[in-house]
DNA sequence: TAGTGGTCTAGACCACGGG
DNA sequence: CCGTGGTCTAGACCACTAT
């Protein structure tokens, strides 16, 4: 059974994508579309609402609700742990520590970081391993203030992306992607070519302001892609577009 | 002015962010925040609702509602038009049309893009240039069956993503990222070195189930990249992790 | 079975902003 | 001004599910 701001939602979608209601038309206003579905005007609301969060329409105050002329094109990016990730694709996923350091933050990084010179940091380095093949390496700085409890863990037993989950409850977060040449240590490790494309993905975490972990996760090319839909509930992905990150 | 329903959001989002209210610690029912903040039950829902939605709280009937302990660790990628993204960034975009011609799909792009072998399409082949560097090479295939009136378009005062943006009300899409060398012909084009990294976007766009379009935008390494914030609504990020994919 | 969330109603007042 | 959306109320019934 689906509820009636689910229908109207839907509907209203539909003609949207289909076309009989072109970008910038307007469209009926509360009252007529609760007449219509013999509905009250807050069923009605909560499904334009939603519509509007999600950048379909338009709403202004005496104006009306318009179809989005601006088409949006975004994507929601599912950036998962690594060893979460490969479990689901059903990969075997392992890790090597490779440096686990505790330093001060150096002006180079305290000014990548905006954090102050000299704060206490804990360095690591580890290699992500799937099907047995190196992965990616994770480069990763985790600030001591922050996450007190990261000085006297060994992630021997869990990988630091999936413990620092667990610790930190919530946090903001920006994401980049890039795509770099492998260095001579990163070839190495991800036993690939000097120069081969890599991508990596660079992702810092705050908590109330102050950042909690900054990392930066190396894949190599020809073995890693992010994959997206625009809709997220969307199921009906060819397999030769999938996520294939654990390949 | 803010409503209670933001209100009542925003509080419970920091007890999360803070840490005070544990994952997986069930918060109170609905009926005690509405008499907390002295308000009907549905202004509560709405709240909750939207939590919910975010993946902050899991809600179960009977059982209540909980602090999430999967943390979601998505971003939201704002892939834009790059003539569009250009103008916002302040950089001046130009464009040209380097192939414009119509084809039948080949068995080998019919797998690709998963549709009918001897389909009608317009092959395009542009580059992108911002402030007069070449910023990335556009690959693209339209269906001539979905989108008819492309055969007469020349796209020679609007690219082929906008002017698609303006013909195609809406549609689903599904985007990939990879990291790639360089060929012969996109460092030639591109102005850079054989091999170099570059970071290459891939777009497919549906209607009713028919692919409307497939497009690989594939950018030097050196002069782009991706970013998303994990919470739209975030303002506050640090410049040096801002978007410079016009740069 | 009883507690909780999911949904819905038929009103209401207000803020905004186009005419 | 006054139409429209934004928000809110004080109930209600129902579906689900933990106990």
């Amino acid at each position: 059974m689906v509820s009636i701001h689910q229908k109207i939602f839907r509907d209203i979608e539909t003609k949207i994508m289909s076309g009989d209601w072109q970008p910038g038309q307007r469209i009926p206003i509360e009252h007529e579309l609760a007449a219509e579905y013999r509905c009250s005007r807050m069923t009605v609301n909560k499904a334009l609402s939603a519509l509007a969060e999600r950048g379909m329409i338009v709403r202004r105050r005496k104006a009306g609700s318009f179809v989005a002329t601006q088409q949006i094109d975004r994507t929601v990016m599912d950036i998962q742990d690594i060893s979460t990730e490969a479990e689901l694709a059903g990969y075997e996923h392992d890790y090597r520590m490779l440096m686990r350091r505790i330093e001060r933050l150096d002006a180079s990084d305290a000014a990548l970081l905006r954090e102050p010179v000299g704060a206490e940091i804990l360095r690591l380095q580890c290699l992500h391993l799937v099907d047995g093949k190196p992965n990616a390496i994770e480069r990763r700085i985790i600030m001591l203030d922050a996450v007190p409890l990261a000085r006297d863990e060994t992630f021997a037993s869990v990988p630091p992306a999936k413990w620092l989950l667990e610790q930190v409850p919530w946090s903001k977060a920006r994401h980049v992607i890039r795509a770099v040449s492998a260095d001579a240590a990163t070839a190495r490790l991800l036993e690939t070519e000097r120069g081969e494309a890599c991508l990596t993905l660079i992702r810092q975490t705050w908590q109330n302001g102050h950042t909690v972990t900054y990392v930066e996760i190396t894949h190599p090319g020809d073995r890693f892609q992010f994959a997206g839909d625009f809709q997220p509930a969307e199921k009906e992905v060819p397999d030769h577009l999938a996520r294939r990150s654990a390949t």
